[in-house]
DNA sequence: GTCTATACATCGATAGAC
DNA sequence: GTCTATCGATGTATAGAC
């Protein structure tokens, strides 16, 4: 494994435990093994050290996410939305970990997470527009900001995934999919 | 107004921006229009600022949500309990803002919020319960999961409060409380 | 109660040797 | 590619005058 691999591993680990602001260069290098000069000369700031390190990850979860959705009817769909989260959150544990941390206060994990988020609104209000039901949108709105809180509440292991298979059934057939 | 109220808000102004570990006592000082060695002489570390800082607030919620979701009917406490959210950020605004931008990442904000959190979980089962649903404290765990999300995105301006009244009156619906 | 001045550690970042 | 050595700025906290 590269030096550099070490630097973002090292990063990875020591900003979901104090933040990105809060973690020093001095701190990572010693983490890492390496000397603090090497971060600068890959990274060049400790903004673009963050912005390396998260890049990757959300375009996998953007991956991740398009292909664990696709679905053939609005049910499935919604099945599999609700589903996501625990399923995106095994792939990449860590990673999710540190941007639960992070996002509030750290306007980069912010523009990413947007831009990750984005298109889930839509999807999710066209397939309960195609199963008639009454508001479409306010439904959308209501089981996003239940799953938005599914995934944070699974990496800060306030919410065990046996847990929300339970709580996930129970959605299901409230939404008479299954 | 007391210089140490202005110390008080000027680091309720800089946490919120930018998290209580990236706010130096310099720039408190500043903000507050005092000199850095007063904070130190009344609050003796950052630390005990912050948590001056945030025990009177959550106190303050403690009784406020008391005396919210006083009800005499299950029904009627499911209904408060959904309104809760946005009367309890609007009640203390500023104070949750910066909850929710420090709450990831600090231990002793965590310490005071689960504090807070720690009756709710119970006394939703109870009505669940009564109200004879088949798997209360699914019931509950899922409707806490949604309430939780929706005050800290009403507070960082991703919900308005118009928006999560209709929400608030499709839930009222689908637990058949109107 | 409140200030100025300062101690001492640590910060992000760079220069230059190998 | 990687290190040691070091810069100037900034961090928390304290001493002591008024």
């Amino acid at each position: 494994m590269s030096k550099k691999q070490d630097i973002l591993n090292a990063s990875l680990f020591l900003f979901t435990e104090q933040g990105a602001r809060a973690t020093s260069t001095k701190s990572i290098a010693k983490q890492a093994g390496v000397s603090e000069a090497l971060i600068f000369k890959y990274f060049g700031t400790k903004d673009h050290l963050l912005e390396e390190l998260i890049k990757k990850d959300y375009l996998d979860a953007i991956d991740f996410t398009r292909k664990f959705l696709a679905a053939n009817s609005a049910e499935e769909f919604l099945i599999k939305f609700i589903d996501l989260p625990i399923a995106l959150i095994d792939h990449q544990f860590d990673f999710w970990r540190m941007i639960y941390k992070i996002l509030p206060l750290n306007p980069i994990a912010q523009q990413y997470h947007q831009n990750y988020m984005k298109p889930s609104l839509n999807k999710l209000k066209s397939s309960f527009e195609t199963l008639n039901y009454k508001y479409p949108e306010l439904e959308a709105e209501t089981l996003l900001l239940l799953t938005d809180n599914v995934w944070k509440s699974y990496v800060s292991d306030r919410l065990t995934k046996e847990r929300y298979q339970e709580i996930a059934t129970l959605l299901k057939k409230k939404y008479a999919l299954i």
